[in-house]
DNA sequence: CTGAGCTCCTGGGAGC
DNA sequence: TGCTCCCAGGAGCTCA
């Protein structure tokens, strides 16, 4: 499931159809993800796109009647076609283009979104964009600013990365690579690292997160971009997934644990 | 407010 | 080949 790279991915993927392009028709075919599919984008015609933007993991169509926000969750995914080809199962949304493409939204675990914002509601008022934290990716990031918002806090670094008030995008692969690759181990609480740390993690966080962009993504189970391409970042990870291997660093063991609820990687001789 | 744990849902892979 | 069990990239909710 995409974590902030392969939103980005995405969104580059749909760009190369959606940029200029007309949304004729929405075909809604299955009503419920993790929050009803707005049933209005079933009536609406003919929505010019004005532009096309990621916020987080959040996708957001802006088009001249509204906008479409659009979450992938843990295993969506839009999917590029010609008109001719059929939905798939899964396909819960449709979006028909005036130029002979297609986009399928497809959701098998059915946590993603798909909500509709006319004209004079914002979406970034909404619930869902309101209390996201920085842009890993922007100047609005850096190690200071984490610093101060992690100082305090008693929860395990590896969840508070993963914690979207405090920086968006960080999902859990990434988390355990950032955090091999700054040298910290994940058990450790907020509270316990310096400044100097959060500059690192700040680094590392906006490195990994960049060349994962450039090499499309990661791809573990069913990922793949716009185009149906994987990603290949999966090939640069350290320790994601890489449990009882050697570290790539020391050749010793890379330990795998339950952190925040979710499987974490580490090597304990390189990260302290 | 904070931190920990549970939950939504389906499918793929491992193991028998 | 087929069954069962466990796990999965997110994030919101509840409870102490």
């Amino acid at each position: 499931m995409p974590e902030l790279p392969e939103v980005e991915v995405t969104l580059r993927g749909i760009s190369k159809v959606l940029t200029q392009a007309t949304i004729q028709q929405i075909i809604v075919s299955y009503p419920t993800l993790r929050e009803p599919i707005s049933t209005e984008l079933a009536t609406l015609k003919n929505l010019r796109v004005v532009k096309l933007e990621r916020r987080a993991k959040y996708i957001l169509i802006h088009t001249d009647q509204g906008v479409i926000l659009l979450h992938l969750g843990m295993s969506g995914h839009l999917r590029v076609a010609e008109q001719t080809e059929e939905a798939r199962k899964h396909d819960h949304v449709t979006f028909i283009l005036d130029n002979g493409f297609q986009i399928f939204f497809n959701d098998a675990r059915r946590f993603g979104l798909c909500v509709w914002f006319p004209l004079d509601q914002d979406p970034y008022e909404s619930s869902w964009l309101k209390k996201l934290g920085p842009e890993p990716l922007t100047d609005a990031f850096n190690g200071e600013i984490l610093f101060k918002k992690i100082t305090t806090r008693k929860t395990s670094i590896k969840v508070l990365l993963m914690d979207n008030t405090i920086v968006v995008g960080v999902g859990n692969i990434y988390a355990s690579e950032v955090l091999f690759a700054a040298g910290i181990s994940p058990l450790r609480s907020g509270n316990e690292i310096s400044l100097a740390e959060c500059n690192k993690l700040a680094t590392e966080i906006k490195r990994i997160l960049a060349e994962s962009i450039s090499q499309g993504g990661t791809t573990i189970r069913d990922f793949s971009g716009a185009d149906g391409k994987p990603g290949y970042f999966v090939q640069n990870l350290s320790v994601y997934g890489h449990g009882n291997e050697p570290c790539p660093h020391c050749g010793s063991m890379i330990k795998s644990k339950v952190i925040g609820g979710r499987n974490t990687y580490f090597c304990e001789h390189c990260q302290h």
